[in-house]
DNA sequence: CTCAAACTATTGGGGCAAGTT
DNA sequence: AACTTGCCCCAATAGTTTGAG
């Protein structure tokens, strides 16, 4: 199967709307080795680029498909071999080369997304295997949640939400232990000595365990912007400074054997609780790894209290477990999430155009919004297709206009933005307000803020 | 058999660090 | 110093399939 036939077919799939026919498709595709290799080079997690931006081709395309030099610069900019405008050029001068098919093919490899409809998961019903999954259990919203099925009454399990990096710590039974990002990659074991060591006394062999790590500085934890930064920076290569180290907080630990997508794991997790928590009572002269602050409630109030509580503490909330929940590779119903949440009236000053090469390219992406005295600015993800549509009809009608936002938290100005701004804005309703015409000040969003902390909200949901 | 729930894919947000120009 | 890329943290919606009643 050639370049040309590879893209032909990934068309041939984009242009099939039922999931089950795609996956259909990619079987027959699946074959053929050279499309089972453009699939792993598009979708293998570890095979990245370092090229986002889609270089101008000179000239018209020679035509010629893949051939091994293709993937040979392919392999050379997985490997950064060829970085900066090298790879650039180099990118640009192998698309003009290739045929207008298999370029647009080769571009779609490199941005790791083929815009068929499908994903991981779909080729790996269809090649098991063929690329890396990491199982991760989710929790869900309490708007989802499964809430009344609790077993309030056995005791329903309330733990601090950290706010650092999730952590997957595999313990083999031959005594070695990994470190993996949610997604995958892989932490340089040499950074974590001394919290590994600690955890070969403290966790279980043969166990995953789940947890999050957080990085102390100078015997304080870092914020998590902070944290995350040291974090990415160890797992380049990097290091901890002198006065930091790393910290374990888990709350899980499901046999290795049952780490696996789609995977579930039926001791409920109150016994795998008590398990963890036997085997982290183990003494040992260290404080790198830890249970996460946990604690035993038994109504919705209690739980919003917990979370309150911790807020209070500048935290960000809690995760709630049922009793008797199964571990399952996905988003469970038994674990819901109760964060710090807040709305506020912002006005419209701008229509952001969505991002090129999407579906959304030529048209309304999202809203800049502001407060009225102009000190914080975001952009709000346009909520909805019908509302995309009504902005898109009359882009000027929304100029001015209040529209209420939800957010999670304010942001500091920082280097990279010299306004205050919201951590994960959206949109309350597809649709302005008709009973305002002036927008909160800064000062309002930061009171906002403060009253949901202080639980006016919370009250309401007890 | 029907309809709600589950699942999959896709879009959108902010901040930080490292590499390149 | 400015810009690009990739890592982390996500929420919400759309459309198809599944599966409970």
């Amino acid at each position: 199967m050639n370049s040309n036939a590879i893209f032909e077919l990934i068309e041939k799939i984009a242009a099939t709307p039922g999931k089950n026919d795609k996956q259909a498709l990619v079987l027959t595709g699946a074959q053929f080795g050279t499309f089972k290799r453009a699939l792993s080079y598009a979708y293998d997690p570890f095979k990245i680029y370092g090229i986002a931006k889609r270089p101008d081709t000179i000239g018209d395309h020679v035509g010629h498909e893949f051939d091994a030099g293709t993937w040979e610069l392919l392999d050379d900019l997985i490997a950064r071999r060829l970085t900066g405008s090298n790879a650039i050029e180099a990118v640009r001068g192998e698309m003009t080369a290739l045929s207008k098919e298999s370029a647009e093919l080769f571009w779609r490899i490199i941005k790791k997304d083929l815009r068929a409809g499908f994903s991981e998961s779909t080729i790996n019903k269809a090649v098991k295997g063929l690329i890396p999954e990491f199982p991760y259990q989710r929790c869900c919203l309490p708007k989802d949640a499964n809430l009344e099925a609790f077993a309030w009454a056995d005791g329903v399990i309330s733990q601090e939400k950290a706010d650092g990096m999730f952590a997957n710590i595999d313990y083999s039974d031959s005594g070695s232990i990994s470190i993996r990002s949610r997604q995958g990659s892989e932490f340089p074991i040499e950074p974590f000595a001394k919290m590994i060591a600690e955890m070969k006394v403290r966790l279980l062999p043969g166990y995953q365990h789940h947890g999050e790590i957080l990085v102390r500085k100078a015997g304080e934890i870092m914020p998590r912007a902070l944290g995350n930064g040291v974090m990415n920076s160890v797992l380049k290569g990097g290091h901890f400074a002198g006065d930091e180290e790393p910290i374990y907080l888990a709350w899980d630990a499901i046999p290795l054997s049952k780490v696996v997508p789609k995977g579930r794991y039926d001791v409920p997790y109150r016994q795998r609780l008590k398990n963890l928590i036997t085997s982290l009572s183990k003494q040992y002269d260290g404080d790198a790894v830890a249970l996460i602050p946990t604690r035993i409630v038994h109504s919705l109030k209690e739980a919003y209290a917990h979370a309150g509580e911790l807020m209070k503490k500048g935290k960000e909330g809690t995760v709630i477990s049922d009793p008797h929940a199964p571990w399952v590779d996905g988003t469970s119903k038994f674990k819901a999430k109760l964060k710090l949440e807040f709305s506020v009236d912002l006005k419209v000053v701008a229509i952001t155009p969505g991002r090129k090469d999407t579906k959304n390219e030529g048209r309304a992406g999202a809203l800049t919004c502001e407060t009225s005295d102009g000190l914080l600015r975001v952009d709000v993800t346009v909520k909805n297709e019908a509302l995309r549509d009504d902005i898109d009809a009359n882009p000027d009608s929304w100029i001015s206009k209040i529209i209420d936002v939800v957010a999670n938290d304010i942001t500091e100005p920082s280097e990279s933005n010299d306004l205050h701004s919201l951590f994960l804005p959206r949109m309350a309703e597809a649709g302005y307000r008709l009973d305002k015409t002036t927008a909160d000040s800064l000062e309002r969003v930061l009171a906002s803020k403060e009253m949901a902390i202080l639980g006016a909200k919370l009250r309401d949901a007890a």
